[in-house]
DNA sequence: CGTTACCTGAAA
DNA sequence: TTTCAGGTAACG
């Protein structure tokens, strides 16, 4: 569910409460009577052996995963994937649905995973690039640049869409703030990449800046699962353009917003605005 | 490259 | 009952 924006205020509202903090207890949550297997590419003894004790000693994102910083060296990493949620709670807070497992820390708070679809997980390496090295620059960093978008799309003939949405060549898009970008930039979304004029890309570049810093400066989009780390939502639903507006004018021209299939995943996009 | 699988629940 | 869902890995 979460993308860069929403990944990017989880972070935020997360780091000056557990920057400083010791875990003390790592459990993971059962369902019906088996252990949800949460934890990624190692067994869950090893995984609560090795964080239970262990300093947090920064929290920092890349693109759609979150990085905690251990003072063992180790990194903890988190991906929220569909539905998955960090929750900054107490012990003696209501229970929270889907929970998958649970970091006691030392000022008494916890830090819950819920996570109701399951696909979400935790890595514990000894450098965050074992898991996210595949991944592209930062599209809100200095990483990325208007030439840096042009060669992603430069001769290639699948649609700008999925060129965007691909983590190897930006880190953080996804569906929400592709569809946003690509009407900011008045780009059809079935376009091929290649076929994109110099202007055109420069807008798309514009524009995914654009969206994602209203993002994160509207908490994030909440139209389904997603909440923040205290369980609330975000507003940046009330401000999309086209996402899951399918069948209502579009705010430049009244066209009817409409929706297709790309690259596998729902695209809004006004045939109007976007050519 | 596009399609399918992973999993659960809400909405059509 | 069927379709759809803020993502990604593994297919062919």
């Amino acid at each position: 569910m979460p993308e860069l924006p929403e990944v990017e205020t989880i972070r935020r509202d997360l780091e000056p409460r557990v920057v400083g903090r010791t875990i003390t207890a790592f459990r993971v949550a059962e369902d019906s009577g088996k252990p949800v297997p949460v934890v990624k590419r190692m067994d869950e003894a090893s995984f609560r052996e090795a964080v239970s004790g262990a300093s947090i000693r920064f929290l920092e994102r890349r693109g759609k995963y979150l990085v905690f910083g251990l003072d063992s060296g180790l990194s903890l990493v988190v991906h929220l994937r569909m539905t998955g949620a960090l929750l900054y709670r107490r012990p003696t807070d209501p229970p929270d649905r889907y929970l998958r497992a649970v970091f006691r820390l030392d000022d008494g708070h916890e830090l819950r995973f819920a996570d109701l679809r399951k696909f979400g997980g935790l890595w514990l390496v000894e450098s965050f690039d074992e898991v996210t090295s595949a991944l592209g620059p930062e599209p809100l960093g200095e990483g990325f640049s208007r030439e840096l978008l042009e060669a992603a799309l430069k001769d290639r003939k699948a649609p700008v869409k999925s060129i965007i949405l691909d983590q190897r060549r930006i880190a953080g898009i996804g569906n929400i703030y592709a569809d946003e970008a690509l009407f900011e930039a008045g780009i059809d979304p079935r376009r091929p990449g290649g076929d994109l004029s110099v202007e055109a890309m420069l807008k798309l570049f514009g524009a995914i800046g654009k969206v994602l810093l209203a993002g994160v400066e509207s908490r994030g989009a909440s139209f389904r699962d997603y909440l923040d780390a205290d369980g609330n939502t975000g507003n940046m639903q009330m401000y999309v353009r086209v996402f899951r507006r399918t069948g209502k004018p579009c705010y430049n021209c009244g066209t009817l917003i409409e929706r297709v299939k790309v690259g596998g995943r729902s695209t809004h996009f006004c045939p109007s605005c976007q050519r």
